[in-house]
DNA sequence: TATTGTTATACTCTATAACTATA
DNA sequence: TATAGTTATAGAGTATAACAATA
């Protein structure tokens, strides 16, 4: 991925400007952009093993909660069910994860990580802090912290 | 300003508490939670229109831009060619655009807005407005403001 | 009847490589 | 040879609906 920086002017290999008027002022279009940067660190630490950031993060929070209901993790990291089955089982296959069926509720599923799951989320955890990321991106450590507090609050803030 | 953290934990329909732990302090997955909330923003706007983010952010790079290459819009908006030619095709059958070939270069393909184009632009564009997004969401103007100006950075920084 | 998860389908976005037509 | 764009193919994410098993 071999992409040009992009800057509020841009100048692409041609030579041309290309203006992005009021898109710079846009909270969407800033926080894709945002995201393409961050997930440029994202795969330059996990080149070579097959994860992706969303099973990541998925592996981190069953770490975080052993034996969480299949369900609740797709409402919780806004995943489908229908996605959510999917990539367990490509997790399951990987023997990252592993399923059980609870005696006290047989339709649901509790997820757990395996051996082999959990020296992964160790290994590669120092790799995906915030900090290393922000800090090789460019910001401050002021400039972030505030910058996860607002996502934070964009994110999650109750709107009543 | 740092800013307290709200809400560690999140609860879920089913009442199941599931502990994000570190995941809060990773600017990635902050950033994916972010845009689903701005993007649900979108599509409330937008519902009935067929236009997706990233053909109306396209839509409007060319208002601001008539004639830009094809490929010089799609090196600025992360965009690959591929991708590019279909999206280009679709907003051609909507008549939103038109595609023209510059005799210097015969190769290449400028685009502008039709008249459709131009007045879908410009009915939609106030509802596009970052301030219309983040309050809705629950930003101050300052925090709004803060909020750009990092993502600005952490999008368009140059790394040397 | 409602809920948990699965299957099936479809469309978008992304990624890659092979291709054309021009330069 | 290199560049601009296209076509083809594949995988991942998202969305929806129909379905089975269980509650």
């Amino acid at each position: 991925m071999a992409e040009p920086l992009a800057k509020p002017r841009i100048v692409a290999s041609d030579e041309t400007e290309v203006d992005l008027g009021d898109m710079e002022r846009s909270l969407g279009f800033l926080l894709r952009m945002a995201q393409v940067r961050v997930y440029e660190q994202f795969f330059r630490h996990f080149d070579g093993t097959a994860v992706k950031p969303g099973e990541f993060t998925v592996l981190r929070v069953i770490a975080e909660n052993p034996g969480v209901r299949q369900g609740s993790l797709a409402r919780v990291l806004n995943i489908k069910p229908a996605h959510m089955t999917k990539l367990v089982h490509r997790l399951v296959q990987s023997d990252l994860i592993e399923r059980a069926t609870p005696p006290e509720d047989r339709r649901a599923v509790e997820l757990r990580l395996t051996a082999k799951g959990s020296e992964f989320v160790a290994q590669h955890r120092p790799d995906f802090e915030t900090v290393h990321n922000a800090e090789r991106i460019g910001l401050t450590r002021t400039e972030e912290r505030q910058l996860l507090a607002l996502l934070h609050k964009l994110a999650f803030k109750d709107l009543t």
